[in-house]
DNA sequence: CGGGAATCCTTGAGTTTGTCAACCAATGAC
DNA sequence: GTCATTGGTTGACAAACTCAAGGATTCCCG
């Protein structure tokens, strides 16, 4: 009939399950969503300008969270001694604990667990496929970050 | 390691790349996201609650919408004969072409065409899996619509 | 050295995509 | 005939961004 169509339809459900389940565990944890997928990436510390490359977003944007992470005092700006230009976020105790507790929501992906092993890696295989960035290719770069939101 | 983690960032990445396919396609076509998944789901008329329901969104937000096909002259507004609270969209000709236009947006979805059948297809079921609606759910409503965004 | 040019961050204004509360007009229930 | 419900509209607001301009460093290069 129409594959591609149903294929888009499926997915564009599954996406939405997603989205209502890390919102909701956003919510849950008080922390807007921008400051969330931010805390999760500054593992310790992280540059400004890095974290807007890793969420693909403006660095005016970068500027929002970073002060909004701070009014919640889950993270403080620190001049890069090297560089003065660059500031630094760094997480403060409470900002890791917080970014253990959203790390958790990510391992407890919504319907990954319906998955069995064997079907989940072929997923994640096609998955790579679908992107055309071959399981070997994301093999291959183990230094190399590819951001994703 | 962390496989779930894993799962959620290739499938992070992979929402973002049908996003910039999606909103790239309706840019061209000179039409707001909004309407373009609305349009989608006129099929010829559709009362504008039904939209609202279909897209998840509040009905305040369907006006919008509704006034900007309007403006377009994508659809009009046809009170219904029957109840006249309700009111239909119905699709002009112009709105008709563009609808068929979008369509072939969902149809060229991307990454689909780099799978082969049997994968699409298996990846179909997981997908389905996932979601806890079974295949046969799934199968076993042929005139049920799901809508999804 | 010194004067651009580039880099990093900030600010302020604006856009898009929504939600919520309050309302009106038509309908249905009794 | 009232009175509650339903469908739609309006206006105020919020969240998640972007863009243009500017300030402070640092780099480049003659």
């Amino acid at each position: 009939m129409h594959p591609p169509r149903e294929f888009a339809d499926a997915l564009g459900e599954l996406f939405l399950q997603v989205r209502v389940h890390f919102e909701q565990g956003f919510a849950d944890l008080g922390v807007p969503s921008p400051c969330a997928k931010a805390l999760r990436l500054i593992d310790g510390s992280l540059s400004m300008k890095e974290l807007g490359a890793r969420l693909h977003c403006d660095g005016s944007f970068v500027t929002a969270i970073a002060d909004a992470l701070e009014e919640r005092g889950l993270a403080r700006r620190e001049t890069d001694p090297d560089d003065r230009r660059i500031k630094n976020l760094v997480l403060t105790r409470a900002g890791n604990k917080l970014r253990g507790r959203i790390q958790l929501l990510f391992d407890d992906f919504p319907g990954a667990r319906r998955l069995d092993p064997e079907e989940r890696e072929a997923f994640l295989r096609m998955l790579y496929k679908m992107m055309a960035k071959g399981v070997d290719a994301a093999a291959a770069t183990p230094e190399r970050q590819t951001a994703a939101s």
